[in-house]
DNA sequence: TCTCCTCTGGAACGTCGTTCCAACGTAGCT
DNA sequence: AGCTACGTTGGAACGACGTTCCAGAGGAGA
């Protein structure tokens, strides 16, 4: 069997792996699978990765770095933190395996990164210093949670049908609850039935947004709804 | 070979596969070791649960569903939003788990438990009708997502030793960073280094709570810190 | 008593992550 | 030029897992 004529990366299988993940889902990674697009033995690839969660770690951590890759300069303080925040939840959103990994804490070695970018945006919004770490933490935790929960919803709807059949089922299903036992769920199903996730996602960078501003009325309130 | 006398129900199966996966973490559930627990084979579980994600899907509702399960009565609309939350941010630390569960979208079907949990103290709260969806689903996002890092970071951490000491070593890393490329993580280190993870969750409920009240700044401006 | 039908539990299957190792090819030495 | 040492390859093999299969045990009804 003829060897390879130019060495195996790094690199190169981390790329392969992300090409693999996003075409066939977390699932469809296989160190056989990767091999073979690779045109090795499974064998080859532990000689520059250590295993599987090396893998997906550093094909998470390449994503995330291209979302994070340039810092917006333009617009208010309060532009430049939503535009961080959709890069982040979009870039999950078009590879929703990252979901899982984000949820391993093995992001850990990534997660400076996400720091620095969020952390940049929010002493830009006049945010006592202070304060620095818990709000930046906490920004972190929801545009990460939120972004990982709707990678997830992504995956569980597509299966039923379309996107406006499945809302609507669900709407439907809640406004058909008992009238004590659910007295909320059932007035939101309409709600649901009509909103869009990245709206909803906004709406709660905002949210936080007028929060941050309550919290040091002297300067000036946040920007809009 | 004796048979058992009772026969299995898929109540004593989830509860016992809630043993295993509080005692050996998320890996340590198997089929086999299910099957052993329970003095039977892996072939008799099969007849009471479809397969492990419905397993752990169960699991997960099982737990979510005591956690929820008393609604706090007492103390101010605010108050009540920060016991359900810590009610559900403590449920997780304990089971960790779950944080793997949650998310995998798999839960859409405990969702409406927590939906309502959380939307009647948001409603207690008096944000306005139309905001009801948006608001609680932020809120929920929030808290699960916190919910599940922290869990994440509790497994990464304990590996190095202890607490203070993983604290310090990441602090201190960072306070070592470039002082250009790293401009914010740098001074945010002291901060990293003394804070509690059960109060940063707090602080961001508080945050998300001042954000409501600003939202609708004629009736009263929030509690807490 | 006979006959279903529910439920059991052990054996077996295919796939996965991972380990092992014989062999290939190059760099450096003699 | 020949030899050796070492980095690297890639296929084979291992153990564990989720899942399927099926022979048969036990109780309920005729």
């Amino acid at each position: 069997m003829p060897r390879r004529s130019e060495s195996l990366s790094r690199e190169q299988i981390v790329s392969t792996a992300v090409g693999i993940l996003d075409a066939a889902g977390a699932g469809g990674l296989t160190f056989r699978v990767l091999a073979e697009r690779l045109a090795t033995g499974p064998g080859a690839i532990y000689w520059h990765v250590a295993n599987k969660d090396e893998l997906l770690t550093a094909a998470t951590d390449a994503v995330v770095a291209r979302a994070l890759a340039e810092e917006p300069a333009s617009g208010s303080p309060e532009d430049r933190v939503r535009a961080v925040a959709l890069g982040l939840f979009d870039a999950v959103d078009q590879h929703p395996w990252m979901a899982a990994q984000l949820s391993t804490g093995t992001w850990q070695a990534t997660s400076p990164h996400v720091l620095e970018a969020v952390g940049r945006q929010v002493r830009a919004l006049g945010v006592p210093r202070a304060d620095w770490f818990v709000t930046t933490t906490v920004l972190i935790q929801y545009i990460l949670g939120a972004a990982v929960q709707n990678a997830a919803n992504a995956q569980a709807a597509p299966r039923v049908g379309s996107r406006g059949e499945f809302l609507d089922a669900v709407a439907t299903a809640w406004e058909e609850l008992d009238a004590e036992e659910w007295s909320f769920t059932r007035t939101i199903g309409d709600q649901m039935r009509h909103h869009d996730d990245r709206e909803q996602f906004l709406a709660g960078i905002d949210l936080a947004l007028r929060g941050i501003a309550a919290s040091r009325p002297q300067v000036r309130a946040a920007g809009g709804a």
